[in-house]
DNA sequence: CCGTTGTTCAACCTCGGGGTTGAATACTGC
DNA sequence: GCAGTATTCAACCCCGAGGTTGAACAACGG
């Protein structure tokens, strides 16, 4: 598992790590605070903000003996623009599927601009 | 591991499904076919994609003998939705600290200029 | 009816993810 | 320098994911 989008995905498939970004969207936090809410040990994780943090989703910065981890918003983009991609791509199936069958239905009328592909 | 969105996630951070995700959204597919190119045995590209569709993202049709897979659009929303609203509760948050640091910027000059640490 | 093709089921193996606890490390504040 | 706090490292356990092979189960095609 070395790439950089199989890395994200994983570490999103966490329930747990899914909701410690959630957190971390709203603000900035230790690994101590972190981890209070959940029932798990500090040191589960500190492994789980590795994870996030190999993934690029997270960074550690340094502050006195505190390391405040900070979300790192640009990830984001990069799964979005996966998903758009093939999200695109079906529904451009669809539409051309649609073309076909009104096609055929009536063998004239052609539709219009599609336009917008980005 | 029961929630719609991890598995979701999980299903799409190995490589060789997010590959078969890709050829899938181009067309519908075979087992047969979509284990061709992969040196890996047929079963293992099965288990691949009842990966998938327990997760949502495929469906699997019946057609003669064969069973053609089909991507299914919709979960890229569920993904998506996840995304951009954390996405967006970070960009919101950005938004305020310059407009707090733009705020304090006028009181005086003893703003502490963090920040640049890429 | 029977062989062929497409697909899944079953048993098995290995490896890594996520958890634990206990010790080490890195700073602070006195 | 030393106690105290925050965090990580190390060693260990358990289980599920992903791979294999071999057999079973459809559904055609002769």
């Amino acid at each position: 598992m070395e790439d950089r989008l199989s890395k994200v995905f994983a570490a999103l498939a966490d329930p747990l790590r899914r909701d410690m970004v959630a957190r971390l969207a709203a603000d900035d936090a230790t690994v101590n605070e972190l981890a209070e809410p959940y029932d798990v040990s500090v040191q589960a994780v500190s492994k789980h903000i590795k994870v996030l943090e190999d993934a690029g989703l997270v960074r550690r910065s340094r502050q006195a003996q505190r390391r405040p981890v900070h979300l790192e918003a640009e990830v984001f983009d990069l799964m979005t623009a996966w998903i758009e991609r093939y999200r695109r791509q079906v529904e451009e199936r669809y539409r051309r599927l649609d073309d076909l069958l009104a096609g055929e239905a009536r063998s004239d009328t052609d539709t219009d601009t599609e336009g917008a592909a980005s």
